[in-house]
DNA sequence: TGTACATATTCGCCAAGGCGGATACCATTA
DNA sequence: TAATGGTATCCGCCTTGGCGAATATGTACA
């Protein structure tokens, strides 16, 4: 019936906790480039949703979004101060995730490259 | 002009070897469940491809096209044995990253699950 | 060389989701 | 209370990419 051939083992990496579902979109969430460098940009210290704006270079509304979202997945923390809200990484586990994945992509980026089977040929540059 | 307000730092994290689209394409590559699913059975030993389609379900193409995409990514290697291909996790620290991932978002589960920015409200089951 | 079988690639379809622009929300300040 | 300004949400548009089915490719064996 195709289940797990070793339910025990793959439930111990997956399931205990955060089904793979889960897992899945906790990933995605650090998938699309924007939402990557507002987090590469929050690493390097706490950040209002302006700064951020002026730093990515997107829509404001489209910041604020990215920024609802890494908190939704608890990579970062907002903070209310008046008008302003500042966000900051929430976890110490945040760097460690994102030096390991970048020294795995270092490793493989000529394979990751060539990659077409994620984001096709020549990437297209998602209209100015 | 919106570029980093601390370069150094931000290329120290992300822009070293690898660049934002390259690890946003690696962290890709684990947004989908059935890859995820499949990268999890591979844990769990080498496997053949239509071991893999056995598993996860999904139609034999599509499964290639996973595991392919997962070798490319250099989350798998491949090993060619007459008519059949074996697939194995290629490198211990994928296993470190999957097991980091999946603390963070058991942390978090309540408010990943909660996060209607990814996969919307509901999350609608990709027909059966 | 023909057949069988494991894997890889191609195709059209359609949902997920990133985008900017408009606008709503809310705290500060006059 | 009205105006200002930072942030959040909503909207339609359009690309990415997952899906099965069909088909191509390649290897083993008769």
């Amino acid at each position: 019936m195709s289940e797990a051939a070793n339910p025990a083992l793959v439930s111990g990496l997956l399931g205990e906790g955060a089904d793979v579902g889960t897992v899945a979109k906790f990933f995605r969430a650090l998938g699309d480039p924007s939402r990557l460098r507002l987090l590469a940009f929050l690493l390097d210290g706490e950040h209002s949703v302006s700064d951020c704006v002026a730093h990515i270079g997107l829509s404001q509304g489209r910041v604020s979004s990215h920024l609802a979202c890494l908190a939704d997945c608890g990579y970062v923390q907002a903070r209310r101060e008046g008008r302003w809200c500042y966000y900051r990484v929430a976890d110490p586990r945040v760097v460690e995730l994102v030096v390991l994945a970048r020294a795995l992509a270092a490793d493989n980026r000529a394979a990751l490259a060539a990659c077409e089977r994620i984001d096709g040929p020549e990437a297209a540059p998602r209209r100015t």
